[in-house]
DNA sequence: CTGAAAGCGCTTACAG
DNA sequence: CTGAAAGCGCTTACAG
């Protein structure tokens, strides 16, 4: 239990040393005697004295706070993305004794994003859902907020952290055509967001080393509804499709549903894949080929960034992290 | 665009007042001309200014954040629900201009929970989650930090809130019971957890009235894995069950999984209805019947909560919100 | 009704 | 190496 109030006052005066020198010897600023330090070190310790970080910022015009932009809506699919992504964020920015402030976005409506901002409470943000005419990122540049994006944006001004998305679905997609399938068909959500073109050029990259082979290829975009799968995995069967490749697992797992449903043999009959693996597929695990992403490092490593930027330091303004194929 | 690093200073220069008018019209205490009420008003309305809440807060000895603390494990299932309780808190602390500030507690890790205490950075905290021996509750209490826990709690001192699981258990029984059910099987999760405790309570209370019917019942709980679901409803279609009830969706989804796999038709030959109803169940609407919460509601009641504790009100030490039938 | 002054808990030039 | 003083942007008794 810490020792209520203590001030850097206090500990000056039973010290008999001035607030100066306490302030320095916990920073670690400005030359100070090592007898000193450790004698205020010592009281520091035994006092359970923490300084207060909201009266430091004030004196530094900081807050450390960062903003943590997520989205409210709550026709998210991929939930766990988002959870172990502040996970990793708050991890990150704990360790630099930074704390995170949550501001949802639904519909647009940056209000929560606004009043962070306006109100002095946050250093910097941490976009977590990158959309084309993003107004959570407009809004931070041109109010000279520093951010990080998680995610893919065309816009090439912003710091942006992403997975190797491209890479991974081209590595997967590879080796399910090493398989000798002949009709493969990918099976995709909105077109429009970043994620879905990058996972599309990387299926596409598959082919461009094997001009010669004849692979039928469906792509099949914008399946936003559930529904929809239905009639797809029906058609898909009448043409003799013998391996479907989804952009995430949520889908996948809609295709695993109707599969089964026909009492269709995975793999036996028809390979299965997904370009995105998280909770879904736990389930299904050896039957289904996967890409996993490490998102808690992803997380971490957009916090690290956007302290980077805000000690002044210059950084990548794109950065790719890995992936693990699961085959 | 608001203009940068206004401060009361500077607007009571401006204007030719002191910094305290200008506080008083802001802030509306103390007693203050209509005249130069109105002359701050405007000054402030044109030219953007928005007080430093940090500096407010240090004078105020307060900080206008609010702990939120959120479980940091994987292996949640209702995801959905943290998003909308944040969604509910958050806009409940925005409209009294406080922020939330994440503190995830994973494997009863609370360092991030103790940071943001020690560093002087909340005025209170929310609980989502609640455990026996709850960690972040005993710290809380220790440090006498004032919170509210999401759920119900066995520890009757605490301000806590949850849905009328119970009542609203009973009444989905009850329904069933009244279509004349003979056979009928709830499968639960972790029988640790209040909010099993209350649901199995729920279920048994509905058949109270009914004394004289033989409805067979089967009660199975710590259905905590998905593999352990497909013996069970063999063994239960074995049984002759006409009704399966389960304490969440995510068993449920399960559950008709399992029936459609073996191409039993719902709700023909067998019932399923559902104690909880997210995100799983969307598609199989119809069907299935369920209870519904309004989650986000709940986090903006708890919220609201605990600002009435922060502002001195007393509140009521438990608060139970209603549910909707969905049958 | 209004203002000068002290204070919230820290930091940081500036002197010594 | 150490300290007195001013300052961060607000609030709030206390006087007038």
């Amino acid at each position: 239990m810490m020792d209520k109030n203590l001030t850097i006052g206090d500990i000056a005066q039973a010290l008999g040393v001035s607030k100066t020198t306490v302030s320095r010897a916990i920073s670690g600023k400005g030359r100070i005697g090592e007898e000193t330090r450790k004698k205020v070190l010592d009281y520091i310790e035994t006092h359970h004295y923490r300084p207060n970080v909201v009266a430091k910022g004030l004196a530094q015009n900081k807050t450390y706070n960062l903003g943590l932009v997520l989205p409210g809506d709550y026709h998210l699919v991929d939930l766990p993305f988002f959870q172990k992504c502040m996970l990793g964020i708050s991890k990150a920015a704990s360790e630099k004794d930074y704390d995170v402030l949550i501001t949802m976005v639904s519909n647009d409506r940056i209000g929560q994003l606004k009043r962070a901002v306006t109100n002095h409470k946050i250093d910097g943000a941490i976009l977590t859902r990158t959309l084309i005419d993003d107004r959570p990122m407009q809004y931070l540049r041109e109010n000279g907020v520093p951010f990080v994006a998680i995610g893919s944006t065309e816009d090439s001004t912003a710091v942006q952290i992403d997975n190797d998305h491209r890479t991974a679905c081209r590595t997967l997609t590879e080796k399910l055509l090493e398989r000798g399938i002949k009709r493969i068909a990918l099976i995709g959500d909105d077109e429009n967001y970043m994620v879905t073109k990058n996972r599309l050029c990387g299926f596409e990259d598959a082919f461009e080393n094997r001009p010669n082979e004849s692979v039928n290829c469906r792509i099949l975009l914008n399946v936003t509804h559930a529904d929809m799968v239905e009639g797809i995995v029906e058609e898909l069967l009448s043409e003799g499709t013998d391996c479907i490749v989804t952009m995430d697992d949520f889908l996948c797992s809609r295709v695993l549903n109707a599969l089964q449903r026909r009492g269709v043999d995975v793999p036996g009959q028809m390979q299965v894949a997904s370009f995105y693996d998280s909770v879904f597929l736990a389930e299904h695990m050896p039957q289904v080929s996967s890409i996993w992403f490490d998102v808690e490092e992803l997380g971490r490593k957009a916090c690290e960034l956007l302290l980077q930027i805000l000690a002044g330091e210059s950084v990548e303004q794109r950065t790719l992290l890995g992936y693990q194929l699961r085959m």
